[in-house]
DNA sequence: CCGATTGTGAAGGGTTTGTGAACGCCGCCA
DNA sequence: TGGCGGCGTTCACAAACCCTTCACAATCGG
């Protein structure tokens, strides 16, 4: 599944739904700027409702670094309105619309977002890392995880699924001139859990006698 | 006079010449791709009357590094051509096209441009660098940063998210060729989050055990 | 029930970073 | 020419952080 677009207002127009299920994506209609965390194909606003709330979403939305594209759907009574407001969006098309051309232009705005440098991430499932800036989030909701954390999951991440032993691990991860005990590995296995929060600990779990293994918890217990 | 918008083919359609006229833009037909030297505000081309030309026309613009941005006029029924071309233009107008919908889609071509080609301001939020008077504020009071000061605020703030780490800084910042202690970028780090005032020294972040974060230090804890 | 393995909490200590100050270089100006 | 001030660098020390270790409890397998 690919990331949602982002949609405003909340209820969105009736006819922007139609053309955004018709075109399969996957979608998320909010009503405020409240924090749209975690990652986004960009967005779509509808302006004409409430042009107020709209532009002011916008500029929440370009606050965040994060350079989402926006696509403004805009009455052709309100073009002037875009004057002066040339970094609040990506695109425009005007209200009301021909469906083919809100697709042409949603098409557009995904391909952009596709081809934008993104950042190198490691995800699997809730889980995010991001290896340029040493963020680590669950659900959107960052970790706060130390150096030796970080490596250590990212390295257990990297592999899903696979078991490591204990000297692997401190071999791969601490180093393989590393000289300390194997037990290192259990508390920060141990941490790791724990701030992972108790709903995602098991995403680690424990192969007795053998070592430690990320992800593919659905298939114990 | 500012630069010249590209315009294909030549002659354009009449109505495409009442607008740039009407719009105040200096601008220049041409009937092939041959070289269109120089530096250009952007392109606008006619695709209806003879579209292997006019996509033959993007497609050379786009080979040369100039990324100059393109808009196509393109009747509605030729929309299905544009899919799989993404990369050969940056924006489209449907023909027949509203006058008012051309010059904001011009209007909004030409800031691209202008903000792609010259970043001259560096913002983040309430932070801003001018690139040309090497003066850096924030929310509008003077930093009065020194020469190192400002060039490594500079090259932190032009990535904000991404963790460097002394050493790259060092090379990035100070010279590939530089030989001195890592510890001066903390020092450089101490007295650049002095001058952003307590309120804002939390923009650069410390990645324990790698290095310095600009920007996005919300995300944490 | 026993031994082996792993989870847990806390404490110590080593590493990393913050901080204040001093040094030296350089350009400016009297 | 000599003093002076700005600036980049370095150093020593303090503070914070967190990695490691240990002891003990809990769990698992046989």
């Amino acid at each position: 599944m690919t990331e949602p677009l982002l949609v405003f207002p909340d209820p969105p127009p009736p006819e922007l739904v139609r053309t955004l299920d018709l075109g399969g994506y996957n979608w998320k209609a909010v009503g405020s700027a409240q924090e749209p965390e975690g990652r986004w194909l960009g967005a779509v606003v509808a302006v004409d409702e409430n042009p107020e709330d709209a532009f002011g979403f916008c500029r929440v939305l370009n606050r965040r670094g994060l350079d989402i594209p926006v696509l403004l759907l805009i009455s052709g009574a309100r073009l002037d309105e875009l004057e002066m407001r040339d970094d609040l969006y990506t695109d425009f098309c005007l209200t009301p619309f021909h469906q083919r051309e809100l697709e042409a232009r949603l098409a557009h705005l995904v391909w952009r977002s596709g081809t934008a440098l993104r950042p190198e991430l490691i995800e699997y499932g809730p889980l995010v890392l991001n290896v340029e800036t040493y963020q680590a989030t669950i659900t959107g909701r960052p970790l706060g995880l130390t150096y030796m954390e970080y490596e250590l999951l990212k390295f257990l991440a990297s592999s899903p699924g696979k078991v490591f032993t204990r000297e692997t691990l401190l071999s791969r991860v601490w180093g393989y001139d590393y000289f300390g005990g194997a037990r290192t590995v259990d508390v920060h296995v141990r941490r790791l859990r724990s701030k992972l929060g108790e709903e995602h600990a098991g995403l680690i779990t424990t192969v007795r006698s053998v070592g430690y293994r990320f992800g593919l918890s659905r298939w114990e217990r």
